[in-house]
DNA sequence: CAGTTGTTTCAGTATGGACAGAAATATAAG
DNA sequence: CTTATATTTCTGTCCATACTGAAACAACTG
């Protein structure tokens, strides 16, 4: 450790310009979280979830960790708080920003970038959704579509095959527009048909022809 | 190739039980699916689809061959025209049962099981849901439940940090009661929900309090 | 009961992806 | 320009899991 030639109160009356010594800097790099025993397991079993859902271990339990944290922090201390490569971090904190589910701030006097997670619970599964449509479902579907005209068009393929796939395709359309439809509206009027539920069918004309 | 001392025709006028000869027997293992191009990448791409959602890919390919071939189809002839050990297919079927996505029917004078897939790509995704809420999401709430109660009594633990994992708890369970409602309405009542999509907003008292 | 056919279990192998650590690159400060 | 610091890329290793083929097991037939 070398401290350069700094001293506190040396700014020369700079305005927004702020300076920290490295001593200053050194300290604060030293600060690794400490978590608390329901904290961890609440990031292991996130790490555990998302692994089994395709997203991998290190990549949701940094998520978990930001989002418990509520504070930006840095690549470092996430590195050192779950003892992952710094590398690793560097490369799960891109995916994560892919998906839209962090966020980086600026620290005054600092270099570093500091995450931090988007805090509000029904946003981040929304954009977790939003993100595999893009991602996986909307891929297939267009596959699907090439199939399916491959198929009607093949008359090495039977009649009925070609039309399973049509209608799987049909089905995941459906699925596909129904959900665009809910995400387009206002998250006021999401949350109150989530918390309807069923009743919702009650306001359904009676003879439902649909 | 060997031939026992059966022939036809002498199955001394039983009525119901219907026998065949080796020979036929053997004809009939030989017949393996011949698939179309549109169908083979049919396979591939839900197989690989799978793959990305936790499914592994011959469980995948197996459901998506049964369920193009539309008809009831043995073990055997599944492992032949996809190219996968006999032994895979059976563990992959087994799966497959699990999810309830197939059944296995019998053939007259066939001693071995034949699989084929449920029809209905509606209940088909209803299945395949309900798998994973049974296998995953609900272990996870659970697991949850008695992290956040640790979180709270625990003086270790911020009480921002155990709001926050209240709060994902709450939101899961929500999440959840809201599918078990819709679960249970009636199909008919479902597909209406779906193909109404976002009209059904409209439904909703104009000044929504929740 | 012996022989045949079908199914499952098991143990070893292979493959894909996650990960660590080093090297390279970029950015800022003096 | 030099040095310090932050970040990314790259390469090899390790591990989990899928998968195969053989062997054990079970069920049925004559």
């Amino acid at each position: 450790m070398n401290f350069p030639a700094f001293r506190h109160g040396n700014n020369s009356g700079l305005d927004f310009a702020v300076h920290f010594c490295n001593f200053c800097l050194n300290r604060k790099k030293k600060s690794i979280m400490t978590l608390s025993e329901p904290e961890q397991s609440f990031i292991l079993h996130w790490g555990e979830m998302g692994s089994r859902w395709g997203v991998n271990r290190s990549v949701a339990q940094i998520h978990a960790l930001l989002y418990l944290a509520g504070k930006p922090i840095t690549a470092e201390e996430i590195a050192e708080t779950l003892s992952i490569a710094r590398s690793n971090v560097s490369n799960s904190l891109r995916e994560l920003q892919g998906w839209r589910l962090i966020e980086t701030t600026s620290v005054l006097g600092d270099r570093r970038d500091h995450f931090i997670a988007i805090a509000d619970g029904m946003e981040m599964a929304k954009r977790i959704v939003e993100g595999r449509r893009q991602r996986e479902f909307l891929p297939t579907l267009s596959a699907l579509e090439g199939m399916v005209k491959a198929a009607k068009a093949d008359k090495a393929t039977s009649r009925e095959s070609a039309n399973r796939m049509a209608s799987t395709l049909a089905l995941m359309e459906q699925a596909d527009s129904w959900y665009r439809e809910m995400n387009a509206l206002s998250p006021k009027v999401q949350s109150g048909l989530l918390r309807m539920g069923a009743r919702i069918a009650k306001l359904l004309p009676t003879s439902d022809k649909g």
